[in-house]
DNA sequence: CTTTAATCGGATAATTTTATCCGAGTTATA
DNA sequence: TATAACTCGGATAAAATTATCCGATTAAAG
């Protein structure tokens, strides 16, 4: 579904998320300890979910990694998963055909589509904010 | 969504089925040909589809791939995708933890099982004879 | 029996994805 | 101003996926 640095990136940003809820800032070690991931290529994915200004990065001691708490509400599973993995999931062709095009369907096109939008309206709909709220309450993990 | 190879061998089963509606056999060529893939990775894809009995192939001058009739409408695109990419997409975490524990899920579990449970009964309930209906009849493409 | 048209399957190559290394830059604090 | 704790980013390595090569085998047909 999600290629790793993708599952990687979701669970980062909720990660931060949990922390910028809290008014705190955590790292790349942190972070890396909370999701059970590879620190390095971990720095990578926040590098550029940093770049593309889904976080805010500090550097220098004491520095590391925040979400602005106005965007925690704002931002949405779509946008970590768009930025990662690009729109291929949410417009390509199930059957991998250049373009899905209802015009010229695949086999499998009016079947696939109500799951793609399903899929996309869950992304589309979910906050980081609720994911965070989830973890901090318990309810939810990001490590297993 | 899927991998390439198991795009491919969607596509190629349907390809075959199609033939096979029709009391055809048909090869490689014409199945990659169809299917605007290469032709031998389309090779190694029939090969393990033929040794998990998805379909027939038969050795030397005019052999080739086919389906039996009494099968169209038992395989289903599920099997298929369960044959290449195994079941991964169907029973594991959708972000990636060791396994999908709804005793202790991830952030987002209860907003995907959904979403992974339409996408299983969608494939579970889809027959190879209906794809190939459909392409058949003019109505599904595999190639564009 | 020979030729021809196929699949089989092991080996290799190319590409993409995942992961690591390391030197340079940045900033708080002693 | 020196040191420690960070991120940045380019380079490289490892692993997985995708793709190709080619000799062996099989079987139909002349
Ligand atoms: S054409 Fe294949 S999913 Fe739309
Ligand atoms: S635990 Fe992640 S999808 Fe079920």
């Amino acid at each position: 579904m999600f290629s790793k640095a993708c599952e990687y990136g979701l669970k980062a940003m909720i990660s931060i998320a949990t922390k910028s809820e809290k008014g705190q800032r955590t790292n790349l070690k942190e972070i890396s300890k909370d999701i059970n991931s590879p620190e390095q290529f971990t720095a990578k994915i926040l590098q550029q979910l940093s770049r593309n200004k889904l976080i805010h990065s500090v550097q220098g001691a004491h520095g590391g990694f925040e979400i602005q708490k106005e965007n925690l509400g704002k931002i949405k599973l779509i946008d970590i998963v768009k930025t990662i993995d690009g729109d291929k999931l949410f417009v390509g062709c199930g059957l991998g055909l250049n373009e899905c095009d209802a015009s010229k369907p695949c086999p499998i096109h009016h079947r696939f589509i109500g799951i793609r939008e399903n899929l996309t309206k869950v992304l589309s709909e979910t906050s980081l904010e609720k994911m965070s709220h989830d973890v901090n309450g318990g309810l939810a993990f990001l490590n297993r």
